[in-house]
Order: structure tokens, then sequence, then C-alpha cells
DNA sequence: ATTTGCCTACCTACTAGTAGGAAGCCTAAA
DNA sequence: TTTAGGCTTCCTACTAGTAGGTAGGCAAAT
């Protein structure tokens, strides 16, 4: 139970979901000054800059992310339990509309236009996002699990690349049950010939 | 041969080449007035409003698809030829960079903030392209070229995700042959047994 | 005694949008 | 044929508000 949350955990909180909903741009010092009651300036304090409070949000992301795809891989059964465990936690995330989009996937739609310091991160976090995948589905292989027609890491980025393009579809149609009736037979589909 | 092109066209192209790069909050009345050397009252003049503007270049992108995606339908050979043309189209878009991502698919990223007089056309982008791509489907069904599992709308959905994700993917990582690589395999995958 | 966290007060640059006028063109009446 | 009106397009000059960011002060904690 973490009852506390430090001023800048907030203003990254806010900052997140205010990127979520409309991107770099689409947020400003002034709206999480309103969101959290504090001034501008103080806001200042904790991140001199707008590049700098985003490049510290995506670490954090990305941190978390990590830690979280690492400790499934350590705990769920197998790796279609893993994959499944993925895809989930996305569903419910965009079924309670908490956090309907990855702050990752958002940004990388501005990816021409964002601070370097920040398109590095993003880009990192893509690069640890499919490397996950590959290696899930590498195991999915070895255990006899899966049955590939690709690569393991081309079948990843396909993956991958349906899970983003659902949440855009969800977001766009501005049905969330689409995210997960994109994803599930697509994650289906890469089982042996299955029951 | 359209060699004049009216200010108001090329109000549109540059805001739309804006967009494409940053979204609505990425560009300003300044930069399109910078990029084509006219007095940012001089665009109000032709679009009173941001939101008027977006909703007339939206309307525009909506009929050019549309007459696009219907000429395809009516030429090309066969369904399966109707795809690849389409998924050719966004190909040598993002190799060559000249609209290397859909307008319409950047503003769904950004649909809760977006005016609704915009949002509303977007998803109406969404539906058509979706209409088209499962009638395709529906087509190549019908002709004994495509074996689905699923229903025509739901696999539509489906390779609708994928090739923005793909466009996301390749932007993310920088690298523009990533949207086939993506694309190219989902699409192949439809073909019956295939020789 | 210094650091931390927040404040007031301010800055410059930029945002979308407006007011009003000058120049050119089209049409129609004189 | 000329001239008058009206429309289109663009201009300069301006507004109120917001952007990211800064300077300096104050109070409490270390």
């Amino acid at each position: 139970m973490k009852s506390i949350a430090s001023t800048s955990d907030k203003i990254l909180d806010i900052a997140q979901s205010l990127i979520v909903a409309g991107g770099y741009n689409g947020f400003s010092y002034a709206d999480i000054s309103a969101a959290i009651g504090i001034r501008k300036a103080s806001i200042h304090h904790h991140f001199p800059t707008k590049a700098e409070l985003v490049s510290v949000l995506v670490d954090r992301y990305r941190k978390q992310a990590e830690a979280g795809l690492q400790s499934l891989r350590e705990q769920a059964a197998s790796p279609a339990d893993q994959l499944q465990f993925y895809v989930d936690y996305w569903q419910s995330c965009i079924e309670n509309a908490s956090q309907p989009f990855c702050v990752c996937a958002m940004l990388a739609s501005e990816m021409q236009m964002l601070p370097e310091e920040v398109a590095s991160r993003v880009r990192a976090h893509f690069q640890s996002l499919s490397g996950w995948l590959t290696s899930v589905l590498q195991a999915g292989v070895e255990q006899g699990l899966f049955r590939l027609n690709k690569l393991p890491e081309e079948q990843a980025q396909m993956l991958m690349a349906s899970v983003h393009g659902a949440m855009l579809s969800a977001r766009a149609f501005g049905e969330p049950g689409l995210f997960i009736a994109i994803v599930a037979p697509e994650i289906a589909r890469l089982g042996v010939a299955d029951r």
C-alpha cells in the first residue's frame, strides 16, 4: 500500500494521463498545475523543462513495463499465458478507461517532432517490447506451443503492430471492445493446431 | 495536368503534411503562413477557425481516399490485387516519406481532445475504410481466393489494425521497410493454401 | 546552515482569432 | 466604353489568452 505519493510522482501521473489523451503537444504545465493544485513554477522546480519531464516520464514507464513483462515471464505458466496476460492487461486498461493507450505508442506517432531525448527513449521502449515478444514466441516454439511460419522476431513485430493498431481502432471507433476483438484471434492463431 | 493550385489547396496541402508530422496540436497558422508565404490573417480568410480547416482537410482526404479505393475495386483484376495495390500505395508513401502516415490515423490517436466536428469525420473514415476492406475480403471469399476463419468484417478490422500498427512501428523504429515487412505476411496469409 | 518545496510575480514568444483597409477582378448599368 | 458596385484575396495591425521558462523570496525540514 503506497498511501503517500510524492509531488513529482503526482506530476508524472497526471502528465502521463494527459499525454495518453492528447500527446506531447496536447498538454501544458498549466494543465498539470490546475489538476494537482500547485503553481506552474513549482512544476518547473521538479522538472525544469517539458522535454525533461517527458523523458523522466518515459523512463519511469519503461521501467514499470519492463518489470511487469519480466515478472510475467517468471510467473505465468506458459508462453501462451504470458501473451494472454499481456493483452488482458491492455484490455482492462482500455475497458475501464484508466490508461486507454500506451504512452509510448502515443508519442511514437509524434516521433517526427519530439525532442531527441524523448524520441530515443520511445524507440528504446519499442525495442524492448518487441524483444520481449520475440523471446516469448521463441520459448513457445521450443515448448511446442506455437507453430510460426515466420521468424519469431518477424512474428513479434506483427503482433506488436496488431496490438497498437487495435488500440487505435478502439479509440477511433469509440468501442473499447474492439481491442480484444482484434487482438484475441491474432494470438489464438499462434497456437499449434489447437484443441 | 493540374498546374495551378489554389491558395486554399496549398493551405490544405501543407496543413496535411504538418498534421501527419505532429498531429492536430502540432501545427499552427503561423507554420502554414511561413511555409506558403502568406500572412496568418489570410489563412483565416480561407478557413476562419482551425477546427474548420481540419474538417475541410479531412473531408478532402476522405473523398480522395474513397475515390481511390473505389477505382481500385473497379480497375484491379482481383480482390487479392486490390489489397496488394492498397498496401503498395502506403508502402511507397512511407518509403519516399511523401506521406508517411495516414492523416486520419494520426488524428484518431488524438481523438479524445479533437473538436467534435473533426472527430466525427475521422470516425467516418475508419468506417468507410473498414467497409472497403470488408467488401474486398467478401469478394475474395466468393471467388475462392481467400479462406478466412473469421467473418469478413472481423478480418477487415484485423487487417486495418495491422496496417496502422505497421505505420506506427515503421515510424517508431525509423525503419520505413518495417511497414511492408509487417503487412505483407498479413495479407499473404489470407490466400487459400497458396501455390 | 543548507536544502527542499512551494510561492508570487514576472518575462518573452507564440496561440487562435479580429478589425479594417487596399488592390484586383467581374459584372452590369450609364 | 466607361464607370460603378461588389466580391475575392491579401495585407497591416491588433487583441486576449496561453506557451514554456525565470528570478527571487519564504518557511519548514535536515
